[in-house]
This record gives C-alpha cells, structure tokens and sequence, in this order.
DNA sequence: TTTGAAAATAGTAATTATTACTGTTTTATT
DNA sequence: AATAAAACAGTAATAATTACTATTTTCAAA
C-alpha cells in the first residue's frame, strides 16, 4: 500500500493547516471545491481518514455526532462551544495524571483517554448575552 | 408539555435501571420488545431522548458514533473498550480540577468537561484478540 | 363515569454523516 | 513509453437517528 501523492490531498492538507477551527468533513469539501471543483465528497472524507490513519492529522469526535479535524496531532485539550457546535483549542498543558489514577481503578488495560470541554465561547458569549443554550445532550 | 405516563416508558426506564453496561437504543428496543412485541424504535429513542432531556438518565457519547444510555445520572467516569465496544463505569472519584484549570486559560464559559477513558476491557484480554468482537445486548 | 384534549404510540418515511462500489484517470516506477 | 498501483469522480448503500401521520392511550375536569 504505497501512498501516491495528489493534487486533492495537498489541497486538503493545505486547507486543514491553514484553520485552526478543525473543519468538518463537509466544511473541507465546500472549501477544497474552490480550487477543485470536481473534488468529489468521497475523496475527501477517504484522504482525511488516510491522513488519520497515518497520524498526520487528529480525528476528533466531539460529542455533537460529527467528526472534525486537527491538523495539529501534538496532544492538546478543545473546547467545543454548545451553542455554536465551534471547536477550539486550549492552552491547558496535558496531564497524564487522570489516566494513571484510572488505571489503579480498573481491572484491563486504560491506553489513555478523551477529554473535551464544553461551554459558551466568547463569541456566542457576544452575540446573544443572557439566553442559556444546552445542546448537544453533552452529559455534565 | 404535561408528561404522561406510559407502560412503554415504564418498560425501557425499567430494563436501563436493570442493566450496569449502558446499551444502545437498539440495544434498549431489542430487550423491550420482549414484554412489548409492537414497540416501535421511534417509541424508544423518543423516550431515551425525553428521559436524558428531563434528566432522569444520561445520554453518552463515547466516541464510537453511537449513543449509549446510563440510568445512573450521578458524576462517574466512564472506560470504552476499543475492541468490543462495551461501556462500563470506573470507580475513580471524579474531580473539577481540570475543569477549574481549563477555565484559567480560556476566555468563554466553561461548564464542564467529557472524559471517558479507552483500551481494552478484561474480557477482551483474556480472550486474547482471537474471537470476534462480541455482540452487544447480550448479557455477560 | 363519561368526555375530550393533550400526549404517546406504531409504523413508516426522511435525514444525515459516512462508507462502499465502479469504471476512469493519475501517479510514479520500470 | 509501458504498466501496475493508487487515487479519483460519481453514485449507491449503510447506519443511526429524527420526523411525520393516523390511531390509541392517558388523565383531569365535567
């Protein structure tokens, strides 16, 4: 299985380095479109899973029943905004300390876990002050 | 929006605090058909999502796409077997600390956080990877 | 106890994110 | 240039979930 380059993955890859929001599937395809119009839905939801796969760039699940995508794969902690589905990163250093405690606890093998915030962002915060939103069935 | 009760909601209330493994709404519809051969699968994730909306049970979402249902709404943490998919609870205290951390470095409302833990359950282990991943909704 | 409106139901259709299939085109190696 | 593997576009299929609709059930008030 030797990896061939092409014009659409550069196109993807390019795109995914350039946000820092960790666009959907769906939001990289409308965006790859501009430069390749034919791009098909397929390809790119088949290039990010490559990409995953071969640790180039995060898949991350949410909660909000989508997949969205980093290119930054060095360990870091998101928020995930309830009201406006947005992702973003935390500069929260990365702890190993919860996983071990787990592991004292649990009778199989913990490889590591998954850890997301969630809440308002500031943007939301902004727009709309006062209404609380909870979405997303995210539990507490 | 009186609630009104219903043997159906009674029935999968029921069968959810029967089990410890938090199953899937086909899981919970399989189970219940036995005492109620015509429920309907919209009847079942109508009520899940009522019952998680009301707080009466929680709604997971573990990462594997699908979602899982836990009649115990208290805090507790949560391990995914990444081979077989079963859910189970961890007795590890569960602590703000990382949450509280979070909120120091992020300008926005932070209300919470999702962990849950992944690896391989002991059951797994000892069946040593060779068999194929069991069936969800049978009891162990 | 009857009544009637709201809520719930069964059954089915629709939606959404994602994966699989297929015949053609591109890549890169001989 | 020849060629086989890989990638592609386009489309169909899948799987979990939600929405719709006509009928039935619940329950408070008459």
């Amino acid at each position: 299985m030797n990896l061939k380059r092409s014009k659409q993955r550069d196109s993807i890859k390019e795109f995914l380095a350039s946000r820092k929001d960790h666009p959907t599937a769906d939001v990289v395809y409308m965006n790859v479109r501009q430069s390749f119009p034919n791009i098909s839905l397929g390809t790119v939801y088949r290039n990010l899973t490559l990409l995953a796969d071969i640790g180039e760039i995060t898949r991350l699940r949410v909660g909000d029943g989508i997949d969205h995508f980093d290119y930054d794969t060095s360990p870091h902690y998101h928020f995930v905004c309830s009201e406006c589905g947005g992702v973003s990163d935390l500069s929260l250093p990365v702890t190993e300390q919860m996983t071990e405690a787990a592991r004292k606890d649990f009778e199989g093998e913990i490889e590591g876990q998954v850890t997301y915030f969630y809440g308002r962002c500031n943007n939301c915060i902004q727009k709309s002050g006062r209404h609380v939103a909870r979405q997303h069935g995210l539990p507490d």
